[in-house]
DNA sequence: GCATGATAAATGAC
DNA sequence: GTCATTTATCATGC
């Protein structure tokens, strides 16, 4: 069930050119979000279990491993971070008959 | 036995459930009664959350999913627009 | 069938 | 780095 990651511009060693090469500083459209396949996420989650913090060795060469980009691997483990501390603060509420009231 | 519930836990985390009416209310109030910067504070999150019985988490959600979808469709919101700030103006008079 | 709440990528403030 | 947020996507309610 592992559809691999058509990654718009990340395989492609060419365009990853700001448009208009000229001088306008476009203002870059967002990209799109793109929902990481299932072999992403568990290679991500299984280097997040062993640290919470990547170094960028481990970084480079997990965004190679996964096609993914330095910047998307150094994000994903940002989020990973505050989901993370998300779940905790939830876990206390649940816990805790008495959380705001 | 913990474990178990730790792990009903993370699966519930997406079993979404709707909110009462009144708790809807409070929050498009202040949504339609902020519309020019919906942007609770902190401290108004929390009044929020307590005023309706949700977490502050449930708070900011909510505003995130109604600012964006009420930015992408104005329009359909028009309606209850005039409904909240008529709302809100009665209680001003008073 | 969409409305709605929660989560997952991506950005930007600081 | 954290963290509120935007945006699209997901999963459910009805």
């Amino acid at each position: 069930d592992e559809e691999e990651n058509t990654n718009p511009g990340s395989s492609a060693s060419s365009s990853s050119v700001t448009k208009e090469g000229s001088k306008s500083s476009a203002p870059r459209t967002r990209k799109k979000r793109c929902p990481y396949s299932k072999f992403q996420i568990r290679e991500l989650e299984r280097e997040f279990f062993f640290n919470v913090y990547i170094n960028k060795e481990k970084r480079l060469q997990l965004s190679r491993m996964l096609n993914l980009t330095d910047r998307q691997v150094k994000i994903w483990f940002q989020n990973r971070r505050m989901k993370e501390k998300k779940l905790s603060r939830d876990r206390l509420q649940y816990f805790s008959g008495n959380p705001l009231l | 036995a913990v474990m178990i519930l730790r792990s009903r836990f993370l699966d519930a985390r997406r079993k979404r459930r709707n909110f009462n009416k009144q708790a809807t209310e409070i929050l498009n109030e202040y949504f339609y009664s902020h519309l020019s910067n919906p942007y609770p504070s902190e401290e108004a999150k929390e009044e929020l959350a307590k005023k309706c019985g949700i977490t502050v988490s449930q708070v900011s959600n909510w505003f995130g999913n109604k600012r964006i979808r009420y930015k992408k469709n104005i329009g359909k919101f028009q309606e209850e627009a005039n409904i909240y700030a008529a709302k809100t103006a009665v209680t001003a008079t008073n």
